[in-house]
RNA sequence: UCCUCGGUAGCUCAAUGGUAGAGCAUGCGGCUGUUAACCGCAGGGUUGCAAGUUCGAGUCUUGCCCGGGGAGCCA
């Protein structure tokens, strides 16, 4: 085992200890030699000289590849120009394991050779600070209900029926019963457990076989889904904005080291606290269609215009002097290139696109789902998650129940997260009345059969009762500031991916 | 399924239709404070696949394969 880590370093200056673990990178200089050590809680320089180092543990050094296991033994010193603030001065070494030419080199890779060794890119530490970031979250999730009154409540995975019809199942034989298929959502059970329990959360593996290809969808992600007897609308939305705060509040307090790896900018998430701001679907329509969100978009168009003729202008003045000048200074043109042509990639895209999202908003008929281009631009107008309100009825699953003061519509509302992350929390508050929510199953065209266990919460002792759903995977991304959900989840599970 | 962008050395990317290059990685040599170190030398290619246009194709045309981004759907 280890009797020292590399987080706990700060306790041991001036102390010898011995670390354990992984070659990150080195830095070779004649006789002294900089080795940097991973071991999972953070990196290490570990400086060793030909003078402090037998003549044997010299060259052991020398022979450590990139990802070699070893241990070494030194004294720990405080230095500030070191990743981490500590040093070690090594006084000995010993080589575990001579690791073969690493894929993965301390340089840029493209998503796809990255995504073919997800059991080694874990090792990265962009990578490491995500998944603790992740474990963060989770933690919060839970600790945020157990510590309101709720019980966590498993529903199972393998379910008889799809949970509102729409979706595209992953589908597999069960025994003589027929097909079963993996969950899309534990909502349906939560609500059972919420007339036994009161509150209750169902926190689990969700599956969709959508062919969805976006930086916002995984075929297998996670979902945490709270359901509670007697919360109306207005609850279930207080609930989901206190929720969303202490997750965001509890990750800047614990991860300030892992979101600086990340270079997120921790302003925007400090603003995220109670209340945030509430726009019924109607008023939702009317900022896209007015004058405002146009000019937002001509905004972004101009800026992004701007920004690719500077580059472009660049990138002409870089090339009219590449050769006149010395080779050194063509190696920074080269890369200076590189980074230019990756942004006007990124740019291009934005300018196809905004156009479209500008005829897409301006013309948008009442009644419709909002798209996903149409969520961005609202989440434009705030800087914290806004909460959409009483959507169409028409778009809405089966179980939510209509709005008293509008029969067209159902009491969901979905928060969507700022800077363009989209939708985290869908949610509504259920149908409680038996009558109504037969109807809804025949207008959907749904198996009755197989409701009925779900009917029998209606019959016996129905409540007011509502609830929702967290995209795990996306909330993440989003408090990560990253620019997909793949990054999120040790291992993604997307469309044209299931390996590593 | 549709729209859009792309596929060149192990990796990331250059290359008006005219002799395929750079950086990193790898190997060897040099350097006692490096921070994705640096300096010198070396090896490394069926330009995704197939056909076509052309004196000549990485570059143009068609088809196919693979991937990125997006739409629909959703968390």
């Amino acid at each position: 085992m280890v009797d020292v880590y590399i987080q706990d370093l700060a306790a041991h200056v001036g102390k010898e200890v011995t670390l354990k673990g992984w070659l990150y990178n080195g830095r070779e200089g004649g006789k002294i030699m900089f080795l940097i050590l991973r071991d999972g809680t953070g990196l290490c320089q570990c400086v060793a000289t030909q003078d402090s180092l037998s003549e044997e543990d010299w060259l052991k050094a020398k022979s450590l590849t990139q990802e070699s296991s070893f241990t070494v033994t030194g004294t720990i010193r405080a230095d500030e120009r070191a990743p981490g603030g500590h040093e070690m001065d090594v006084r000995t070494l010993d080589v575990v394991a001579i690791a073969e030419e690493y894929p993965i080199t301390p340089k840029e890779h493209g998503i796809e050779f990255l995504a073919d060794r997800r059991h080694l890119w874990i090792r990265s530490r962009r990578q490491v600070a995500i998944l603790r970031i992740r474990h963060t979250i989770i933690r919060a999730i839970r600790n945020f209900f157990d510590d309101h009154g709720f019980t966590l409540f498993d529903a199972p995975i393998l379910t008889p029926n799809a949970v509102e019809g729409t979706s595209t199942l992953f589908e597999t034989e069960y025994f003589k019963l027929g097909k079963a298929y993996l969950t899309q959502s534990g909502q349906l059970y939560g609500e059972s457990g919420a007339m036994a329990l009161g509150k209750i959360y169902v926190f689990g593996p969700t599956f969709r076989a959508e062919e969805s290809k976006t930086r916002r969808h995984l075929t297998e992600f996670w979902m945490v889904e709270p359901e509670m007897a007697w919360f109306d609308l207005d609850d279930d939305m207080k609930l989901a904005e206190d929720f969303i705060s202490h997750i965001v509040q509890a990750v800047l307090k614990e991860r300030p080291n892992e979101l600086a790896e990340l270079e997120r900018d921790t302003a925007v998430l400090e603003k995220i606290v109670p209340p945030f701001p509430r726009v019924s679907y109607d008023e939702a329509v009317e900022m896209l269609h007015s004058d405002k969100t146009a000019r937002m978009v001509d905004d972004r168009i101009a800026a992004a215009e701007k920004e690719a003729e500077e580059l472009k202008a660049e990138l002409a003045s870089n090339k009219e002097q590449y050769g006149k000048v010395k080779e050194w200074q063509r190696k920074k043109f080269d890369a200076r290139e590189i980074q230019i042509n990756n942004r006007l990639t990124d740019l291009e895209e934005m300018l196809r696109n905004l156009p479209k999202w500008k005829e897409s908003a301006r013309n948008f008929e009442h009644g419709g789902d909002l798209g996903g281009s149409d969520e961005t631009l609202l989440t434009w107008y705030f800087d914290k998650p806004v909460i959409v309100h009483r959507y169409p009825a028409a778009v809405k699953a089966f179980y939510m129940k209509r709005d008293p003061q509008d029969e067209s519509k159902a009491l969901a509302m979905d928060v969507l997260a700022p800077e363009g992350y989209g939708e985290i929390i869908g949610g509504s508050q259920r149908e409680d009345n038996l009558d109504f929510l037969l109807e809804r199953i025949e207008e959907h065209k749904l198996p009755k059969e197989v409701f009925e266990w779900f009917l029998d919460l209606r019959r016996y002792g129905s409540v007011p009762h509502a609830g929702f759903g967290l995209g795990v995977e996306r909330t993440v991304s989003w408090i990560c500031g990253l620019d997909h959900v793949r990054e999120t989840i040790p291992f993604p599970r997307l469309i044209h991916r299931n390996r590593p």
